[in-house]
DNA sequence: CTTGACCCTGTAGTATAGTTCAATGTTTAT
DNA sequence: ATAAACATTGAACTATACTACAGGGTCAAG
């Protein structure tokens, strides 16, 4: 009842069964135990570890930094404050992005609602604002 | 003299020369005049536009996705609305971004703040939460 | 017992985003 | 005037994150 092949694991983490193999050669996740005929098999856990992947990969994080975190967890000398440290620094990281994005965001906004969608080009003010002529102010 | 040569332009960018010379070659900046020697001579304006290209790559936005914009803004056929189009497009890849991104800090900041910062690993509330075994969800 | 879907290893190729290098020319400071 | 610092080109090289074979083995249905 228990265990996954690599195809099934896949299918539900939302991966190709190539990718879940470059993620075992890459240290992400583990080999798992094989079948007599020397297939994969995953238990369910798998899936979730693979998702997390995804999503910190589509949220702008390396390979290298997700495993930073699951190769910590196997260290012996690592301490919670380690595991502390680094969740902060992340925190950082995630604070700064959702600032900026937020701040290109009110910018689009502003200047979707100004532009009436139609007209010459030259006088649509979105790309002078994001090259950096900032004339336009900022509310919150 | 007015103007800059490429490494006071990449200086104050904060990029490398071979960097601007690559964002030259793909299209991302328009290729400068020259001197009587050849030597590459920039507006100052050029820095806010590759600071511009910086900020949108570290959060995420590809070469070819900024290109689409300054791309568009030298079309002559491009209208208001084509921007207006794009625009909106892009506020919906910000939002998610930002939901994305808040509901892992959300999640990250609980458990450094439930966590203490010593003892052992093997107590870690973080690492059990990031692997997928949800804190205080026991599902079996 | 064959067919097709799945799995294996290993290697090679792709796309993105640069970086380094060689060989040479130009500008600036002493 | 000469050396350091900076510029030029083109091509090769790197790292990240896959993706696609080639050439085989395994498994479940008909």
């Amino acid at each position: 009842m228990n265990g996954l092949t690599i195809g099934k694991l896949a299918k539900q983490a939302g991966l190709g069964i190539e990718t879940v193999r470059f993620y075992e050669r890459q240290g992400l996740i583990e080999p798992p135990p094989r079948t007599d005929s020397n297939y994969r098999i995953y238990p369910e856990e798998e899936v979730s570890r693979l998702k997390f992947i995804k999503r910190a990969k589509d949220l702008g994080f390396t390979l290298k930094e997700i495993k930073e975190l699951f190769v910590l967890q196997h260290d012996p000398h690592a301490t919670k404050a380690d595991i502390k440290k680094r969740t902060v620094e992340k925190i950082e990281d995630i604070k700064k992005k959702v600032q900026d994005l937020t701040r290109i965001q009110e910018v689009l906004e502003h200047l979707a609602g100004t532009c009436e969608g139609h007209g010459p080009i030259s006088e649509c003010p979105i790309l002078d604002a994001l090259t950096g002529k900032e004339h336009g102010h900022h509310h919150h």
